[in-house]
RNA sequence: GGGCUCGUAGCUCAGCUGGUUAGAGCGCGCGCUUGAUAAGCGUGAGGUCGGAAGUUCAAAUCUUCCCGGGCCCA
């Protein structure tokens, strides 16, 4: 074994550290990234990065990932640090792999949530927005989402987005809003759009409908009653001559019901009433029909004494059933149907819900998908029309007065039920019940007229689904998520009661409600809203668009404001297909798997009602992004990650590294921790730059040599390089950038860092420059560095860069105006792999009976080694024409054919391979370090001939 | 409550149409190196494959149920 002597014969020796080619480079081993990431966007912006590459490319294939517009209020979150990262290194990728990827971000500014912010202002300044002038408030929406764009735009570019910042687009710029309404003329013009009602949720005391997030749920006591519904012609024949009982806790909608709904799944019984307790209102003698499971409860509740069971009924037999209301005979004869409810619970009641679909979302839809008419009852006031029978006319009962508190809707309906010996029970019932936000008082359910797109006319629902039949989807599963909502989604609701957005700028004939459709009429509208934005409807005189043809006296303006998402949803047409620099329909479109409620959803709405297509090739989805523990983010857990402290901190190519380091199609977490070890992740990565830098400082073209002039290490690198080069276009290809992620890291950690480099360090620093060892190795590097700096540009864009730079300065230089490098078709040789592999594995038998060496404290460095390695005949084969010792990092190594002693080391994973450890022989070099015999017969007594030669 | 979806070592992920002792990298422990040095190398310990039942000669992989998480609805 060698013996620490030979340390000792290096002090006082002489000190070659100067003739040893030791990396040189001027890029840091800290990145220091929150300061050098600004310095490198200087550099892009200098340079004008994003024009150039537009130039460069030109008249290449165009890649258009058309952006999904955020919603212009606040600060952005991880959530749209991952869906913007995503984006540009897609971006990124497809312009290195060949493509013109012009990428256009943009914002959606109208809608509520803005409305609200401006809302909310002028009640701090004790103001309402009914008093502010329409075009006023609508301006400070509009400066409220500029400021914002503008906020958002710089976070974006921190991330180190590419794209045209410059020129993005709005959904509020004039240009966006015209197109918009051009395209709701397409609609009117193609009898999609119609008028039709709704219920919503309404204020009678601010004569407002509300949307869901404006709605409170607190407290309130109701009127509940238990209500007969006589059948009158039974599906079953053991129904006959029953009555099913209902229960609500809203009387006053009664009038307004049209269907009753029960439980498929549900028993139900027919029981006869022997006995009632004190003051019931229930008949003895009657039969009635009630869910099995809630009979008991029913019974008490109406004060039923003894009851017997004569029949049970699945709920599924019953429907089909039709009862009359029970107060047929005074204006009320229609048919009431039994239909299967997927909403009733047994949780209280009957397990029979009345339905009313003028006075609630689930009565409107299982009404309206049994071609139930939606009838009108209550006016804005809460007051019934005069034409509701009884309690209509001329003194209409009313719900809740001014201030929200009751009046006398549900005692005269109930009092009409108890008078038509329908009413069974009756009670109070405290419990949660939908408040305004704004004046607390309790809101209603209310029939409204409302414009709608139909999903029949055109067969837009055909073609949608068509559509997305023809569209790839990444991951496929989106397909099935997005045609399920297609297929079963009703009409598009696109009329809000709103402020802040577009009209519906449409004009209805006063008298017979007709749509005005004509082109001329839509033109002055378009024209109007260029000039002044859609402003214009609210601010122009109707017979401005009018003309002199149609009578401004008999036609009604709409002022609905047009859902948001029909403004989203028509992105494609003012963005794509307006700029001579994208194209339409777009490559891709990308967003959290939410959007397929949303943006992917309207998208593709509009676009096959106007175009007949989706706007989009391809879709893309990704998950949420959770914590630590797979949680939801919230404020109140105090576990959100906020990506501008992560860039303050450690940098956005931290971050960056993180989103390609997911998978990103399920949900992904993040918290301190995940940033640490993608940092320390980093840092590898980095120091393989750094590496490559350093040992190529001074490289010449006169280095090169050629493939086949290279050792087998070099040449299994190259094929290395060339498997990659296919796992990174397979990776791009299929957007799978974790993938590629894992390869490179791979690569980098474990081929080369702990391996070749590690191996080459001693060519490299020691071996003559002209030595063909070492310039294979520097043609090597070389190689490496082309390669990676390329791969990892999209990834890590800030420090892909800084490596470039590093090694070719320049004002006009930038790694991102590359593309992907070719590999040359010898450099894959999967036969040389094996080997390889193969050599691998007895290496890990050298490296481990080393490692014992090392326990007994006989060597240090592996240096000190000059093991025996026994082999099999098959496995000698293997290290035929490789240098061994090299390869293992020992000075010497002797390989025999044969089983070796039984005392030998061997591992179990690896057959016909056994080592015997032995030191090196002879004596320390003192400029490279290996311990050789030939070491004190050189012209430098303490040289080996290498390192002889090397510094003569 | 409904639709879709996820749950493999501390972390990020591989494990194709079911088939030997479940893999990788990181992190962690130990050791080496001190000429990539706030770096590099070696080596070791970590898993009831969310849980239960079932199908099968055989299940992380198929079925059902349950638990937990997520998105969208109601």
């Amino acid at each position: 074994m060698s013996t620490p002597q030979d340390k000792k014969t290096t002090e006082g020796g002489t000190d070659y550290r100067a003739t040893v080619f030791l990396p040189t480079t001027d890029f840091p081993m800290k990145a220091g990234l929150p300061a050098k990431e600004p310095e490198i966007l200087k550099h892009w912006a200098r340079l004008d990065l994003y024009r150039t590459l537009r130039e460069q490319s030109k008249g290449r294939e165009l890649f258009v990932l058309h952006d999904g517009p955020p919603y212009a209020n606040g600060n952005l979150h991880i959530g749209h640090a991952l869906n913007k990262i995503l984006k540009d290194v897609i971006n990124r990728s497809r312009q290195m792999m060949g493509f013109d990827a012009n990428y256009v971000p943009g914002w959606d500014c109208h809608g509520l949530p803005i409305e609200w912010k401006i809302e909310e202002k002028y009640r701090a300044a004790g103001k309402n927005k009914d008093d502010v002038p329409i075009a006023e408030f609508r301006q400070e929406c509009r400066d409220f989402a500029d400021h914002w764009v503008n906020v958002q735009r710089e976070e974006f570019k921190r991330f180190g987005v590419i794209g045209d910042w410059d020129n993005p687009y709005t959904t509020m710029s004039f240009a966006a809003e015209a197109q918009i309404v051009r395209e709701i003329q397409k609609f009117l013009m193609n009898g999609g759009l119609f008028k039709g009602s709704k219920p919503v949720l309404w204020s009678i005391v601010e004569r407002t409908a509300l949307a869901e997030a404006e709605v409170e749920y607190h407290e309130h006591t109701s009127d509940t009653v238990f209500v007969k519904f006589p059948v009158v012609k039974p599906a079953l024949p053991a129904l006959a001559g029953a009555a099913i009982v209902i229960w609500t806790t809203t009387p006053w909608t009664l009038p307004g019901n049209r269907a009753i709904a029960l439980s498929a799944e549900a028993e139900y019984a027919r029981l006869r009433i022997d006995s009632l307790g004190e003051k019931s209102l229930a008949k003895v003698g009657d039969e009635i029909v009630v869910a099995a499971d809630l009979a008991e409860g029913t019974a008490r509740a109406c004060g039923i004494a003894t009851w017997s069971e004569l029949a049970r009924f699945k709920g599924a037999d019953l429907v089909g059933t039709v009862c009359a209301h029970p107060l047929r005979g005074q204006g009320y004869d229609f048919d009431v149907p039994v239909l299967a409810g997927d909403f009733v619970t047994m949780d209280a009641g009957t397990g029979f819900v009345h339905i009313a679909p003028g006075h609630g979302a689930d009565d409107y839809n299982l009404g309206t998908a049994n071609g139930i008419e939606v009838p009108h009852t209550v006016d804005e006031d809460g007051r019934y029309f005069r034409h509701v029978p009884l309690f209509g006319g001329d003194k209409p009962a009313r719900v809740f007065d001014d201030a929200g508190k009751p009046v006398d809707a549900n005692r005269r309906v109930m009092e009409a039920m108890a008078q038509a010996g329908a009413l069974v029970g009756r009670g109070r019932l405290r419990h949660q019940y939908p408040h305004s936000w704004r004046s607390k008082a309790p809101l209603i359910f209310r029939n409204t007229p409302q414009w709608f797109i139909s999903m029949a006319t055109n067969d837009l629902r055909k073609k949608a689904l068509a559509a997305i039949e023809a569209t790839e989807f990444f991951p496929a599963q989106g397909r099935n998520r997005l045609y399920s909502m297609i297929e079963q989604r009703p009409d598009w609701v696109i009329s809000r009661q709103r402020a802040w957005g577009v009209p519906i700028t449409v004009f209805e004939h006063k008298e017979t409600g007709e749509l005005l459709r004509d082109e001329a009429v839509n033109e002055r509208v378009v024209q109007a809203c260029l000039k002044g934005g859609a402003d214009a409807w609210f601010t122009a005189k109707p017979e401005d668009f009018l003309g002199n043809q149609y009578n401004p006296a008999e036609w009604k303006m709409v002022t609905d404001i047009l859902d948001v998402w029909f403004d989203s949803g028509s992105t494609h047409a003012f963005v794509l297909e307006q700029r001579p620099d994208l194209k339409w329909p777009a490559s891709l479109y990308l967003e959290g798997s939410d959007q397929h409620r949303g943006w992917f959803h309207s998208s593709l709405l509009e676009s096959c009602g106007t175009r007949g297509r989706a706007p989009y090739d391809a879709v893309l989805t990704h998950g949420f992004t959770l914590d630590e523990k797979g949680r939801k983010m919230s404020k109140s857990l105090g576990n959100a990650v906020e990506p501008a402290d992560v860039i303050k901190q450690s940098g956005a190519d931290i971050l960056r590294l993180w989103v390609v380091s997911t998978d990103y199609t399920e949900d992904q977490s993040v918290g301190p921790a995940i940033i640490q070890a993608n940092a320390d992740a980093y840092r590898r990565l980095r120091n393989t730059m750094r590496y490559l830098l350093g040992n190529l400082a001074g490289f010449q073209e006169s280095e090169r040599l050629p493939h086949a002039e290279m050792p087998p290490l070099e040449r299994w690198v190259l094929h290395r390089l060339a498997e990659l080069d296919r796992v990174v276009k397979e990776s791009c290809q299929a957007y799978d950038f974790h993938r590629m992620y894992v390869a490179l890291y791979n690569f980098c950690a474990v081929d080369l860092s702990s391996f070749y480099f590690d191996i080459r360090k001693d060519a490299v620093y020691c071996d003559a420059p002209t030595s063909t060892r070492r310039r294979a190795a520097r043609t090597v590097l070389d190689a490496l560095f082309m390669h990676l700096t390329a791969w990892l540009a999209p990834f890590i864009c800030f420090t892909a860069e800084e490596a470039w730079l590093a090694r070719f300065p320049g004002e006009k230089s930038s790694v991102h105006l590359r593309t992907f490098p070719d590999v040359p078709a010898e450099w894959l040789d999967p036969a040389l792999a094996a080997t390889w592999d193969e050599i691998r594995d007895i290496r890990r038998v050298v490296t481990g009976a080393l490692e014992i060496e090392r326990k007994e404290k006989r060597i240090g460095s592996s240096l000190q080694a000059g093991p025996v390695v026994y082999l099999s005949g098959e496995r000698r084969a293997a290290l035929e024409g490789i240098d061994f010792a090299e390869t293992c990092i020992t000075s010497g190594i002797e390989t025999i054919e044969g089983d070796g002693p039984a005392d030998a080391f061997r591992l179990p994973d690896v057959s016909g391979v056994a080592v015997v450890s032995k030191a090196a022989a002879g004596h320390k070099c003192q400029r490279c370090w290996q311990v050789l015999p030939e070491v004190g017969k050189q012209r430098k007594p303490d040289l080996c001939r290498r390192c002889d030669d090397a510094v003569a």
